[in-house]
DNA sequence: AGGGGTAATTGGTCTGACCAATACCACCGA
DNA sequence: TCGGTGGTATTGGTCAGACCAATTACCCCT
């Protein structure tokens, strides 16, 4: 082994390393805390700081009194953590209103047929949202809810009006 | 108080929330351990178990006998420590890439003079950098970056061919 | 064989302690 | 006065042990 440096960072793939060895699979109970301590020959506070980081992340999740256990792979929560924090405090409201208008307008720019958004047109909610569903890819899809919803958490009302959407609707 | 559950999380949001409310910026120290153990009425060890956590993810540096460290946002590391985890090939590498062309097609269409991007139309970087930069908008900015940089964690060379940028210079 | 209640297991949190690395500062000497 | 130098305080790193809470496992009785 290499390194007294980042102890931490070699507990976590410690772990990593003998889940992957012992074969565990999504769904599958990983070793209690005080037997990975025991195996690893590390204290148990030090395998709950790596472990506290891996259920962060997703990767692990752990249940009171019954275990941690292997998460699925594509719930790919780490998503929703990096537009969690690509969306703190600092961020202007007018930066909010223009990313949700530029999202969008990519959305509509790329969107063949308008037709499937006449019929919600009359909401401001649903237009967008519908609008947003047309592109069909997730990193998209959630980077827009981040910041629609942190948007909506400064108690906004409508984005665009009804007029704004029906002209919308008329351009390409 | 709030809720029993989810303490953990709770605690990252305390931290995340004091630095705030402390008008702390990126290479400020924030407080020790110690203090913010005091501060937020838990113990050293959920202290340690939240900011280990937000060490891991890049948010705070700590050094041994020196205290932690708000990093800069370009410092951010979590983008390369999730993917990490992406470990099969699944198909979210077409997501990033699809991300990054709306983005960029957004920040294309609201662009007046395209004149700026003559100069820099021989580089996929640069010219994909300036055109970020012509929005005007921090958080839009942001994301591109974030989402840019799990992009290039991947390995990928160019998002568009010479022939590409010419022709994007021409259509409006 | 089934149901219920108790014991064992497991995660959640805390206290306290000690070590290691760094920062702080007063002191000393040139 | 200035610059090094040492000791001391502060801070993160790690550990042991304890206790609580939630869940699970198991055994016993009917």
């Amino acid at each position: 082994m290499e390194k007294k440096r980042n102890a931490f960072e070699a507990n976590i793939a410690a772990i990593k390393l003998m889940i992957e060895q012992d074969g565990l699979v999504p769904g599958d109970r990983i070793p209690s805390e005080r037997e990975l301590a025991e195996r690893l020959s590390i204290s148990r506070p030090s395998v709950r700081e790596a472990l506290r980081t891996l259920a962060y992340l997703g990767i692990v999740e752990t249940r009171h009194g019954g275990g941690s256990f292997l998460l699925n792979r594509d719930d790919h929560t780490y998503i929703q953590i990096i537009a969690q924090f690509l969306v703190t405090g600092d961020s202007k409201f007018e930066d909010l209103a223009g990313t949700l208008r530029l999202l969008e307008q990519a959305a509509l720019a790329q969107l063949d047929d308008l037709s499937v958004l006449a019929p919600v047109v009359s909401s401001d909610a649903a237009f967008r949202e519908t609008l947003i569903q047309t592109v069909d890819n997730d990193l998209f899809e959630r980077i827009w809810r981040q910041v629609n919803a942190f948007h909506k958490s400064f108690g906004q009302g409508e984005l665009y009006t009804q007029a704004e959407r029906e002209q919308l609707l008329n351009r390409p």
